[in-house]
DNA sequence: TATAAAATTGGTAACGTTACCAATAAAACC
DNA sequence: GGTTTTATTGGTAACGTTACCAATTTTATA
């Protein structure tokens, strides 16, 4: 039965077909069957000719594959994805795309998975559980081949779910509390320890701690490397100075325009610098200062982390603690490709160092 | 012979079930005939059910969503793009993802998407035809419901494959010059030529213009803008104050590094003012005025174009021509999301307009 | 109660691909 | 020349989903 069919259909379609190249006339689709009718073969040899399988005989696969080339075929993924259980699809979940500081990890991402023919779905979570576990669904719905995910708290639910499906992901910015995953970050721990250490050397004894939302974790390593440095220097930590505000230049803008004028209503309230667990809440101080009228660095030094790009032509140059985002993006899809492709099933847990980078935010006082 | 075989198999996998339901475990493959195995039914009815198509009985549809919940089920999309058509993916296709200025654009795309329940496949270009071509190929192959493109030039066969494949698109950056297309975007030219008029407003005459690889459409929109305002207020056009580089920090650094030190060595090859056709051009700039110790503006007067979020932290504030990244944004989605969703099949062509943002970068000179 | 109408459910095929097996044709060997 | 091996090809089923039609059950109506 199936060969008479076929040879009906074959005269059928030659017709069309023929329409088709003289008139560059898309409207057939063109697929495996369809080339395989226009060159009289079966969908099987079309197949493994398109793929380069050499069992297919010189000429039949040069003839397919310049019927295909006329015809501007493209396989269709979503019959690939769905068959082989491979999407050459990479997923990234981010929290907060409007800062820059993702954009120098996602460029090198971008760039390896494109000369890798892979594709990246970008998502956004906003610091938001509900919505980080959408974009993790949406991601296991789309069947990515694995993701890099910036979670939003270093232990939670999502993360649970993340492993129970088994989704292949690496983990940046934190090192959740779980076996059997992998993550590259640095510990914000360290680097608001390393940048209250330098204020404390410089001087400065009254430090405004303005870090991001009190429940995040980012927001309590941060608080964590702060504390340990003012311990250690015999600091009384005073929890006036610890704010909590959106990570962004209207978030920093906010808290200091609040702040500042308080400075002089009483010790408690008085500092004479603040560190910023991100450089954006960083230029919201120096926001401020433009509307409240006083100097960075004589009237305020500044502190910011993630060293983002344009940091060095701010005015003045931000003394800021640099985070390695290319490095991370680099090691991260690296680890995820070797893990997807089948190269490397060990589990990596990889910190990395920040430094300092000093520039022309913060003054010496005495 | 399917009744017998599918009561056999509901017996089979009932007790998998069970232990699935028990243990957690994940191993299992949950799609909707597993559910329909589990719960007694088909998979027509479970489809329904989850879809929350009403011909389903209320009960049957309270005990299938119930098992679904409990299973952690989650539908695969491969399968449902496949067979509709529909992936609920937008591909954004831009040509330098590094570049700030994209930044609040997919932010508010991602944004709306996010809320509709869309995913956004992203890629870069990065200014190459090649690529971009890959780039919409790969749109095509992983069945994106439509596209959002900075198109490298404004002229294509890349556009034009587009159009024949029936790609739903909006173009953004510019205006292609073809039937039957969306696009929203702003006038470079105008842009170009506000800027250059606001310079000779402010007495220079001597105008150093620094634009984008010369084979772009951007820089050629840019440079004519430029002329016709050089024109208009009879002045010279000079050749050797034309200079074509990447759009990047170091790509104006190194063009002014060049240029600055032939200054004083003829007529020709003296400006007092540059014209950037990107912000981050005109960061080149300052990191190259850093460097050979000028200053901006009163050695050199420095204009921008874009007025990326950090162009008033500059040192100084940098002045330059908004572009309207956001409504540009919203606008494209907007059109895109309409065409796909069929409510409108209309062609939208629409030029937003660019506003002088005047702040300290530029001095006026006699 | 019989019959028509409506509600609910199930089976099937198709979306485009490829792995697997079987069938055929060509080449190699004795 | 006949037999085995090898190269090439075609058919089939499956991936998970849903639209469509048909079958069944329930409800409404005369």
């Amino acid at each position: 039965m199936s060969r008479k069919k076929l040879k009906q259909e074959k005269v059928k379609t030659k017709k069309s077909c023929d329409m088709d190249i003289k008139h560059k006339n898309e409207a057939v689709k063109v697929n495996i069957k369809y080339i395989a009718e226009v060159s009289g073969t079966s969908c099987s040899t079309v197949s493994r000719a398109l793929r380069g399988d050499n069992t297919a005989s010189k000429e039949t696969a040069e003839k397919i594959l310049k019927i295909a080339r006329e015809l501007n075929y493209y396989p269709n993924m979503l019959a690939k994805g769905l068959r082989d259980k491979k999407t050459k699809t990479i997923g990234i979940i981010l929290n907060d795309l409007k800062n820059p500081l993702y954009y120098e990890t996602i460029k090198v991402i971008e760039e390896i998975l494109n000369d890798l023919d892979y594709t990246m779905l970008l998502c956004d979570s906003n610091f938001d559980l509900k919505l980080e576990r959408k974009n993790i669904i949406t991601m296991l719905s789309k069947g990515v081949d694995g993701i890099i995910i910036s979670p939003v708290n270093i232990k939670s639910e999502n993360i649970e779910l993340i492993s129970s499906k088994g989704l292949n992901a690496v983990y940046i910015d934190f090192a959740p509390e779980m076996e059997n995953i992998n993550y590259v970050h640095v510990s914000h721990a360290d680097a608001a320890f390393m940048a209250t250490e330098y204020l404390i050397g410089k001087g400065h004894t009254k430090i405004l701690l303005l870090t991001g939302p009190e429940q995040l974790s980012v927001s309590k390593d941060f608080y964590k490397g702060y504390a340990k440095s003012l311990s250690k220097n015999g600091i009384p930590l005073n929890k006036a100075l610890v704010k909590y505000a959106v990570t962004s230049i209207d978030g920093g803008d906010r808290v200091i325009r609040e702040m500042y004028p308080l400075k002089q209503s009483g010790e408690s309230n008085d500092f004479t610098a603040v560190l910023c667990v991100s450089d954006m809440l960083a230029i919201g101080v120096y926001e401020a200062s433009k509307k409240l009228g006083f100097k960075v660095p004589d009237d305020l030094s500044v502190m910011g982390y993630d060293n983002i790009f344009m940091t060095p032509y701010l005015a003045p140059p931000l003394t800021t603690i640099h985070a390695p985002k290319i490095r991370i993006g680099e090691l991260s899809i690296k680890i995820l490709l070797d893990r997807i492709e089948d190269r490397d099933r060990e589990f990596h847990r990889i910190m990395l160092d920040v430094r300092l980078v000093e520039r022309e935010s913060v003054k010496k006082i005495n």
